[in-house]
DNA sequence: CGAGACTTTGACCGTAGTCAATTTATGTGG
DNA sequence: CCACATAAATTGACTACGGTCAAAGTCTCG
């Protein structure tokens, strides 16, 4: 008996079915168009090695990558998903125990070093220095998600917080999004089993926080999630960081 | 009936017993006594807020810091450990909910613009680079550490990470080092229950493979229990980025 | 010696993992 | 358009790792 949905298949997904340089958000979209040259295409499932030598830094063009680590004996934990305009540091090819970036779309990428070349370089570069705080910042979010909360407030945080980037480069409509991701994926970001990422999924549709049909995901009053789920976003956290005046308390 | 031993006390311990800078490495040294007027005094418990307005990058001089954050609902979830020589950035005052630094002993720290205006500021320069590369390499272990790792693996796989991080700076003798922790901010940083905390510790010293006497730790044969907690030292993780050569393999 | 902070235990519970089988996509070739 | 192959999602049964609660026991320090 179905229970009614999953959380989406990539591999075999239509390539450009959702994040397609036409979402891009303005700023991107011209800084993309100026080295259209410089993109390069990975398959889904593919390793994003470098090139000859050294280190490089790439920024997502389109598409979703994972920032994952494969242990000695088979597990696997992912770090992070890169969405389009996220920067990432491209390691020596992933091997055993070491970090590596894993297409989980088709992905289209660019050299960070081709992009602040240009004219607009300075622009663009102020802008991936910024990328590059909030990946970090995000990396201590994930601590919290997996070191303190439970399996559901897990899912629904990291949900949360795709809801979150998504919306930043126009990928959601209606408080919809596609999650192009496995369960399995979902599971190895999480620290949790597959099953019971499964189970977490379901307990969360009856409730009826959320909707998942295949790959596409709606969240349900996200402010009663997110105090569920212990989840700031991003805006939120500055806010707090700088609270303007120390007196005058506010309600609400 | 007494298991024989605690992780240690912090708080009531007399100062500067483990890491005075008598034991800092050679470089630090100089950097330091160079500087050592911007050095900052900072009691066990205290929080490390900026001074008057925006953020600043500090270095741990002397003394253990963590990187935590407190949930609305009371949870802590401990980022990381900072050490002699660790670079850390620092928010604002530490509300719930965001990132903050607590000393978790007493602590002397300098902050890192007063560093590298000297004339070694070049040099002392690089070197915070690398402490930031280093500080960043760690936060995915810690990941990996909650996120896929048993209770006896965790507490290992830090104990492993702590061992060759105090050994650099030379805090290490015979295998043996200080750890001025509470089990409960371990369980804190490992995203575990004080009392499983204990109990797994027990268990590893019935097991033989670590000695703790009020907060002085033993490892006893290290690579065992590294491959045991799949710990990977970082000069062993540079090795693996560097293959110089893809051939020729080698037992051991 | 007493207070407070930490550690240790015991009893019991529950979240999440494991294993294995089944069902449901998603495709593919004919 | 259908039969078949494969990846992914679901289920059920059972297990176990780790959490919670509450009561000692220890250690330090004033």
């Amino acid at each position: 008996m179905s229970v009614s949905g999953s959380l989406g298949v990539v591999s075999r997904e239509r390539q450009s079915t959702f994040a397609g340089l036409s979402d891009f958000r303005q700023m991107d979209v011209s800084r993309v168009r100026t080295f259209w040259r410089t993109v390069e295409r990975i398959p889904a499932g593919a390793n994003i090695a470098e090139h000859d030598g050294r280190k490089r830094q790439v920024v997502v063009v389109s598409g979703w990558v994972s920032e994952t680590r494969i242990l000695p004996d088979g597990r696997r934990q992912i770090f992070a998903f890169l969405l389009p305009g996220d920067v990432a540091t491209v390691n020596a090819s992933s091997h055993v125990g070491s970090r590596g970036l894993v297409a989980l779309t088709n992905v289209e990428i660019a050299d960070a070093a081709a992009l602040t070349a240009g004219e607009q370089g300075e622009r663009v570069s102020a802008s991936l220095v910024d990328a590059v705080r909030q990946r970090e910042e995000r990396l201590f979010d994930q601590i919290v998600r997996i070191g303190r909360l439970t399996a559901k407030e897990r899912v629904l945080n990291l949900l949360l917080e795709l809801y979150d980037r998504l919306d930043a480069i126009g990928l959601v409509k209606e408080n919809t999004f596609r999650v192009p991701l496995t369960q399995e994926v979902f599971a190895d970001a999480l620290g949790l089993s597959v099953v019971h990422i499964n189970r977490t999924l379901q307990q969360l549709r009856r409730e009826g926080m959320l909707t998942v049909d295949r790959g596409t995901v709606t969240l349900h009053q996200r402010h009663k999630l997110a105090s569920f789920a212990c989840y700031q976003s991003e805006t939120q956290q500055a806010l707090e960081r700088q609270p303007r005046r120390a007196g005058g308390h506010q309600q609400d």
